[in-house]
DNA sequence: GATACTCTGTGGTCTGACCACAGGAGGATC
DNA sequence: GATCCTCCTGTGGTCAGACCACAGAGTATC
């Protein structure tokens, strides 16, 4: 792609890839220990270790000391933590406005209900279980919102699409701190939280009864409804 | 949010980004020295710069040797490079299957001609010289493709959301040696390169005319009908 | 046979040492 | 006084070596 001066890191991780990309590497396998690699490309080892760093918080990889096959740098291809470190690093950065994050948001979101909803065999079993464990009522509201972001997450994963629901995460925690501090922008909670529960059951209601354009029309409602309560984002365009 | 074990470059991590939230940070500013950061911190250089490393591949910060006012680690946030990165070893590593990274192109790519179609400002002259350089003859399949990913980029960058356009940047350039390898699979390269001309060209039309449902048609049936005719994905379900 | 010990290899970290490089400070030159 | 040149400083980039804590396998002991 770019061409990009010779860092020995950057051999490291391209030399990793390369072994994903042809089958050498794959989810489960085992890294060669830092010091064989190291010497392997003819590198030094913190040069190795730079790029084990880069792979293990994008979710590629997690190492473990100690012996045995356990240890080491194993592949695990796990998107979730490095979209959300990469989304909120970039938010806190001022890379991505958090307009855009919430209208992305918006998008994949409708994407997700649409899938769900036109889905034959969707089961929404624990997304009941959450809606019922967000009616108790004397939630706090850290444990209302974690709730809140528990639901959209396990629905954008019941899509069954990864990428979409990687991504929802990351947007998701990219926003978090925002969305916590702007609690204190609503001036009545308990009204809001009966207004977010009501907005739930309506949501998983359209769901069961296959309605895609109900629930397209009840999430985009129910988000923007809340970022523009808690003072998070101007008026959003009504379409993406 | 996830405890992680007290890892030292994980705190140089959390020390920068907590910079970055509070406004301590932003971009243009520069880092202190790598020395500077590790004697302040009180931890060692190398856990510096591999903190500096994730944060150079995310496209936090760019880094340059030398004195003066343009070395060292300045903010950047340019999140393009850094969402590629992430697909591209996602997909490599498994992470990511091939046909979610290309439903979820759909998806994006529908939010983005909806919202450029119904921008009432659109520019897409940009678009149009591309239009023209992809009429050139005798391209080969490398060019005509790099084109074509750099038109659909430009409308992603047009309709004026960063996020879905770095998304959208990344997911292109996580299949591009899926793409790459494809070509041999199409019988007929230059029927295909035909075809996906007058795609584009009905596609800008239809931007041109504000027409949103007829984009939205248009560059479903455009992608689809590439990525089966290259053997990279099965059917896709027709919605999301 | 069960237990305790040692030994090995792993990542995690720090320190110190170079290098190449870019820019500023200061002197030499005109 | 203005210009040019040189040296010096501080930067990231890299490597080598040294410890540490840890987990597991192998071994000795009871």
């Amino acid at each position: 792609m770019t061409d990009q001066p010779a860092r020995a890191w950057r051999l490291v991780l391209e030399h990793i890839e390369r072994d994903l990309l042809n089958g050498r590497l794959g989810p489960g396998d085992r890294l060669p220990s830092e010091r064989d690699l190291a010497t392997d490309l003819g590198v030094g080892r913190s040069s190795v270790r730079e790029a084990f760093r880069v792979l293990e918080v994008m979710g590629l990889i997690r190492t473990a000391t100690g012996s045995g096959p356990q240890s080491g740098a194993i592949v695990i291809a796990t998107p979730t933590g490095g979209m959300s470190a990469l989304l909120r690093l970039q938010v806190a950065a001022q890379g991505f406005p958090l307009d855009d994050v919430v209208r992305t948001r918006l998008v994949l979101e409708d994407a997700v209900f649409a899938a769900i909803a036109a889905a034959p065999d969707r089961d929404t079993t624990y997304a009941h279980e959450l809606l019922a464990a967000m009616d108790v009522p004397d939630l706090t509201p850290s444990e209302f919102l974690a709730l809140d972001a528990q639901l959209h997450l396990s629905l954008a994963e019941a899509s069954g699409n990864t990428v979409i629901a990687a991504m929802m995460a990351g947007l998701r925690s990219s926003i978090e701190s925002y969305v916590q501090a702007g609690v204190v922008a609503i001036p009545d909670w308990d009204a809001m939280a009966t207004r977010l529960r009501a907005e739930h059951h309506a949501l998983v209601a359209a769901i069961d009864a296959a309605d895609v354009d109900a629930a397209r029309a009840l999430v985009h409602a129910h988000i923007t409804g809340y970022y523009t309560s808690a003072g998070l984002t101007r008026d959003l365009h009504p379409k993406n």
